[in-house]
DNA sequence: ACCTGAACACCGTTCAAGT
DNA sequence: ACCTGAACACCGTTCAAGT
């Protein structure tokens, strides 16, 4: 087989997580995977937490984004936002990994969230408000990836994903509907979850259209 | 001292949770400060996930929104999303404990996620559409209090939260500006945060105002 | 009903040692 | 440079037993 490397050990730790959720990403179940000694994998990183910083950052790699937006900055924002959403959704631990780990240091994240930095520049705001911008865009763009119309719970065969939705709505549609009166109502749409790519494209469009308007209210930029 | 019931063990690790991080929070320790053995714990509760949707139920509960709000749907939708987040301000641990947990299990969620829905149905939207909006808000409010201006890192005293922020300005300054210019370039203003409350106003504008938009783009309500 | 003691199967990590 | 063995200090949880 191939040579234990940091790359085939993050990506190991990925497959894992996707199939059975992160917390069954454990340095000794990683290590008998690899068939090696859970000490060996302490040669490649220093501890844990530097592990799922390298996931993270295997995530977020596959997202590159050259050469600069052409069009107007709302619509490179828009793309960027998009692009991310559209990487995390590609596997099932993705959020979960971004959550957990310090963003701060994790390179490719540093790299999107310094293009979303200049992006917003274009839209003439002041430091303070590309600051929070970039934060909203990048942390919404997380929110949404850990969403609804996929793979909520990581690692389950198509087949019993629908199982899977099943039980989330007789949960829904049992609960005391004098308390939850509108839960009880929507179980059946809350847990359908929308057709695929349209709470993804329309919570997008949220985030810039939300942008855009208090842009434009806040001194016409 | 006071009898150990469930609300003390609660908040006893509530109290862990917002001092050293959530991480910390462990039945043996937990056990351990409430001065009796670890498996007194589990009378009270069925194991530690149980635990955890109780911290985040005792969370939520701060957050009461009775009689309905009776202003026009948009407002009571702001004054919702406004209140959760303030009321996950409160505790450092809140946001952590609110990602970890399955929300479908915590009751005092479920009751804001249902007046949440109330709200949007006044909006007059199309099914699929409300369960999408009102998703978009909660989950919009649990990332927006897990921004900056306040305690990133839970359990520090105000002396060294500035220390804290020196360290992360240093560390965002000292990273190769040929790659990650914007992010040089802003290190101050991306460290020193924003004057509080305007963070969260200016994202709970951001949700409520793309919401607005989206709605009265696609039909007028 | 409410709590304890002992035990089990796990963790991450260190440190000295091998090749 | 790259990996192993043994050991340490932790976890959550079960199960039988105490009061």
């Amino acid at each position: 087989m191939g040579k234990l490397t940091r790359e085939a050990v993050v990506e190991q730790a990925l497959e894992i997580g996707d199939a059975e959720g992160l917390q069954a990403v454990t340095i000794r179940r990683l290590a008998q995977e690899l068939g090696v000694t859970p000490m060996a994998l302490y040669w490649h990183f220093k501890n844990k937490e530097q592990l799922t910083v390298g996931m993270a950052d295997h995530l977020v790699e596959g997202f590159v984004i050259e050469g600069g937006y052409a069009g107007p900055w709302q619509e490179g924002l828009r793309e960027l936002v998009a692009g991310l959403v559209r990487v995390l959704r590609r596997h099932p631990c993705a959020v979960d990994v971004l959550v957990e780990v310090d963003q701060l240091e994790v390179p490719a994240f540093l790299r999107v969230w310094d293009t979303a930095l200049g992006l917003a520049k274009r839209g003439g705001f002041a430091q303070e408000e590309i600051c929070m911008i970039s934060q909203y865009l990048l942390q919404g763009a997380i929110a949404l990836a850990g969403g609804p119309t996929k793979h909520r719970t990581p690692g389950l065969s198509e087949r019993d994903a629908a199982e899977r939705r099943r039980l989330k709505r007789v949960r829904l549609q049992s609960v005391p509907p004098d308390v939850y009166p509108h839960i009880v109502e929507m179980a059946v749409p809350l847990t359908e979850g929308s057709p695929p790519d349209l709470y993804d494209t329309f919570g997008v469009d949220l985030l810039i259209t939300g942008i855009e308007t208090l842009s434009a209210r806040s001194g016409g930029h």
